[in-house]
DNA sequence: TTGTGTTTTATTGCCTCC
DNA sequence: GGAGGCAATAAAACACAA
């Protein structure tokens, strides 16, 4: 190919441009004559479509040549007539080759473009035949028409890709609104969790003659950090404890046969993903002695890429939001979470006053 | 008029297909 | 190996502000 490129190339190009690509200024009205037979798109069938041009041709009468032609052929005339020494529009021997290169470079008129714009809309792909017809059509090379749909199909190109840049990121501005907006959701969330703790906390400790060591109190419900200022600005951290016995609001003891532990804490943001995908082997959230886990952070979700966002269905965002408003009453209980079904089976009699529903941990 | 940024035309080299 | 497509790039033509 580069044998047959190089006809091309370099000055060698600028000698192929024998005829005028210009076309005469008077054009426009038999533009749009020839027009007539394609103007709808969709009857210019490439190559096909020439056959309207040929039907014109055929024949060495200039009147049934198109009109680039004929323009063509006229400004010969002229040219010839008026004898002239040398245009660098129409005698090769006037691209001197001097210094970087002579040939000048001649801008396609607004007729030959908008017949090629409308030829391109048709088919963006350019058959030999078709690239021939259409050069004949325009008086231009067959390397010309050649090149400019080349350089069309690149124009178009990075119109798409701006298009599809804009797509994503009208995509991308959503989501993070989305993103923002629970950022905000669970700055309010927080705060309620940490009003309900104040409330709860003074409340415990006027029940029973318990030391300060809250921990070591019956019901042992020890809310951590909540207030901490470096766990502020983690979505979730809430640990739970509640000791492996507690009494009833008889002050029996109810023996709890698995010491109850729920702790969730943001996660790092590379294994959020993985978290995510693979429910197996992450230990953050753990019920019972047991070690199910439960991945629905929230800060796992806001930390993922919006570009990977889709890979949540929305039954999974429906838990998340579910698990962030309801985790302390833990009110749903799915079939296959077992953790849940080993809390219902073994913590029913966790001891805490039924009326007590400020921060229940009761199943239902 | 001139400097500067953008658009258009054209070249080059590489790649794939037949 | 020839033909054609594409990406990168050069360079001329053009638009426009200062």
């Amino acid at each position: 190919m580069a044998a047959s490129r190089k006809l091309y190339g370099g000055s060698s190009m600028s000698l192929l441009l024998q005829n005028d690509t210009r076309l005469p200024s008077s054009s426009h009205q038999v533009l749009d004559s020839l027009w007539l037979h394609t103007s709808d798109p969709s009857s210019f069938q490439g190559s096909k479509s020439m056959v309207d041009f040929e039907n014109g041709r055929g024949s060495n009468n200039i009147r049934d040549r198109s009109f680039f032609q004929q323009g063509l052929m006229e400004k010969e005339e002229n040219n010839n007539n008026s004898n002239n020494m040398c245009d660098d529009d129409y005698d090769p021997s006037c691209f001197h080759q001097t210094g970087n290169g002579n040939s000048k470079k001649r801008r396609l008129t607004s007729e030959q473009v908008q017949f090629l714009e409308r030829s391109f809309e048709v088919e963006n792909k350019l058959e030999p035949e078709r690239k021939v017809q259409l050069a004949k059509e325009l008086g231009l090379q067959p390397r010309q028409v050649a090149i400019w749909f080349q350089n069309r199909r690149a124009r178009f190109k990075t119109k798409q890709l701006e298009k599809e840049y804009g797509a994503l990121k009208a995509s991308f501005d959503k989501l993070k609104g989305d993103y923002e907006s629970l950022l905000q959701q669970n700055h309010k969330l927080k705060q309620e969790v940490n009003s309900l703790k104040n409330k709860l906390i003074p409340r415990d400790k006027n029940d029973g003659n318990y030391s300060s060591d809250e921990k070591s109190s019956p019901h042992n419900v020890d809310i951590m950090n909540l207030n901490d200022e470096k766990k502020e600005e983690e979505p979730i951290m809430m640990e739970l404890m509640i000791s492996n016995s507690t009494s009833n609001e008889n002050g029996s003891k109810m023996p709890l046969t698995h010491p109850i532990m729920l702790t969730c804490k943001q996660e790092d943001a590379n294994s959020a993903k993985s978290d995510v995908l693979d429910d197996s082997d992450s230990p953050h959230c753990t019920y019972g002695n047991h070690h199910h886990h439960h991945h629905r952070h929230l800060s796992s979700f806001m930390e993922e890429e919006p570009a990977e966002s889709d890979e949540f269905s929305q039954d999974e965002d429906d838990n998340l939001s579910e698990n962030l408003l309801t985790l302390p009453c833990l009110p749903k209980v799915e079939d296959n979470d077992a953790c849940y079904h080993e809390q219902n089976e073994n913590t029913c009699g966790f001891g805490f006053p039924v009326e007590d529903q400020t921060f229940c941990f009761w199943p239902y």
